[in-house]
DNA sequence: TGCTAATTGAGAATCATTATTATTTAATAC
DNA sequence: GTATTAAATAATAATGATTCTCAATTAGCA
């Protein structure tokens, strides 16, 4: 696992924003978590590091880590957002009933991306690909 | 434009679900249009044919439409959902600034959606493809 | 025409998220 | 190091979309 504190840190400074140990664990606790954790299971597991954060902070600091393009969030379809340190082009694999998340990357996404952002052309900000599929888990 | 009424009674009828003017009403609402309409704006605007009805109801039969997959439920970055009629395999084009939101079919996204189901393999149950471009009204 | 379970309408309740504000802190200058 | 100051945080209230509850209504069938 590579140091992800550098990257955060050169785009708080280039952004003029602050670092902050709140900052520092949640985008941390992100980039070792292949999970997509919601920002409730976030806040819950970020107290064991930093036990007087609040929830508004981490809603806040997750937004802000996604405008600043380092995660992503996913609005799904139980109301919830998750957050994802994975900003390449990939395949969401959610599971309908217990909406598990996990990442799917191929070449022929990768080749996809490039001829249909082509194909729409304009200035193109962001993607999301979504594939809904039971998990081996819920498929018992 | 064709009769939508039919499809809808038919899948309503074999679901043992009872065919009811909301149920139409909303559903041929949709089928008129390309816009995405949230809840709020069906039922602002269904009013009009059926000023006696609820938006818990509008809610429930939208819920009820998506369920027997006559319809589709997007939900967005802005928290809302979005309902589409189109439930064939395309591309979202949502506008990140005003939320305005317009269906892209082609073959290039066929034929990503057959290699990539097959890719993945197992019960897929859906898909959603999403891509951020900023609409022609708000880039002015 | 009457019966019955499903659906509707009205309004309360919920849940995730956002806003507010006083307090604290990171970053910069001295 | 210490002071300054704007940004960030913590606590809590507020919001907004959606879901729930339940009595009244209605579609579908006998």
């Amino acid at each position: 696992m590579h140091q992800p504190d550098e990257e955060l840190v050169s785009i708080l400074h280039k952004k003029g924003l602050k670092v902050t140990p709140q900052r520092l664990a949640i985008f941390r606790y992100l980039a070792n978590n292949e999970s997509h954790p919601s920002a409730e299971k976030v806040y819950s597991d970020i107290k064991g590091e930093l036990p007087t954060i609040s929830q508004g902070t981490v809603y806040k600091t997750l937004s802000t880590l996604a405008d600043i393009g380092v995660i992503t969030e996913l609005k799904i379809n139980n109301g919830q957002s998750r957050y994802d340190s994975n900003t390449s082009v990939h395949v969401n694999v959610i599971c309908p009933r217990c909406n598990n998340i996990t990442d799917y990357q191929s070449e022929t996404i990768i080749k996809f991306w490039k001829k249909l952002s082509k194909e729409i052309g304009g200035k193109i900000s962001g993607q999301r690909f979504d594939v809904y599929k039971e998990c081996s888990t819920c498929e018992k």
